[in-house]
DNA sequence: GATGATTATTAGCCTTGTCTAACTTGTCGC
DNA sequence: GCGACAAGTTAGACAAGGCTAATAATCATC
């Protein structure tokens, strides 16, 4: 689904209006990070599955560095969403979905984290870091990380 | 939900709420967000400067594509975080303060992206990656960038 | 210099993501 | 089995960042 672009670009593509190569760019960025929080907490609530057989609220809002009701709201989402499943006061669990999305993320976070460090990249500032970045590279990129990372 | 850890820890640091090192980087990365909408919007218009002698809101809504009026309405923002000035129905000028941020997000997105095109990424995926991952490099990640492409 | 098109602003709405304060539930200890 | 305390939820505020619709100013241009 890229490149290749066919000779006119105007009218055939009844999509948003982006007009400006620099637009499209933009409006992709602020499309990665309309689902940064989402991955983010599904990727935690994984890690926290699988290191204390349960997810729950307190523990991701202390990981996460946000105050409790600021979780409840943000799983409500997720929820409203497909991405969880959670009964009234009880812990929460990842929809096969939402399983899938935190794979996802955690391959990418590991490439671009693995990547920093071939780097030669201290691991603290490579976490930090990884954090920020993982939401925002292209497949294609990711690749060439993968690459150099190993090929180091 | 036992780990452990930490002898103290507790008590030091009246910083906010942190607690967890992975709390700091979510933080930090939160943080980032922040800024990142203004950083896009002070370098976007140093560029019209730059090439049209002006900036002109309709400009930057093109380019940054979203609507005018959302672009109004960030400008009020910038104006009030003293990062540029305006005159009702007149272009738009940078402050110093926004004007030594523009050099300095022109400067690391010029360091990202050319860090991953001598990775070997074609320009244009380049150019998108570029503008997201530009907000989130650490000074240590974007001077191994630099070295890296330098180098290469 | 009137007028129509372009550009800019204002008003008003919506969602996200954050918070504090107050309330409810669950769990343990005894 | 009751009570305290921790955990969870609800309510309500607020700012940011989007949008559309409507209004106002500027500018071409005749």
């Amino acid at each position: 689904m890229m490149a290749d672009d066919h000779t006119e670009a105007e009218a055939l593509e009844p999509e948003a209006r982006p007009a400006d190569p620099r637009a499209e760019a933009f409006q992709g960025v602020r499309e990665a990070r309309r689902n940064e929080l989402a991955e983010d907490y599904v990727e935690l609530i994984a890690e926290l599955i699988h290191e204390h057989g349960e997810a729950r609220p307190v523990e991701i809002a202390t990981k996460m560095g946000v105050t409790a009701p600021t979780v409840a709201k943000t799983l409500g989402r997720l929820a409203r969403d497909g991405l969880i499943t959670r009964a009234k006061y009880r812990s929460v669990f990842l929809t096969e979905e939402g399983r899938a999305l935190a794979r996802e993320c955690q391959q990418r976070h590991e490439i671009v984290l693995r990547f920093l460090l071939s780097l030669g990249l201290d691991p603290e500032t490579a976490e930090r870091d990884a954090e920020g970045i993982e939401h925002h590279v292209s497949e294609r990129t990711l690749a060439l990380f993968a690459a150099f990372a190993d090929r180091s």
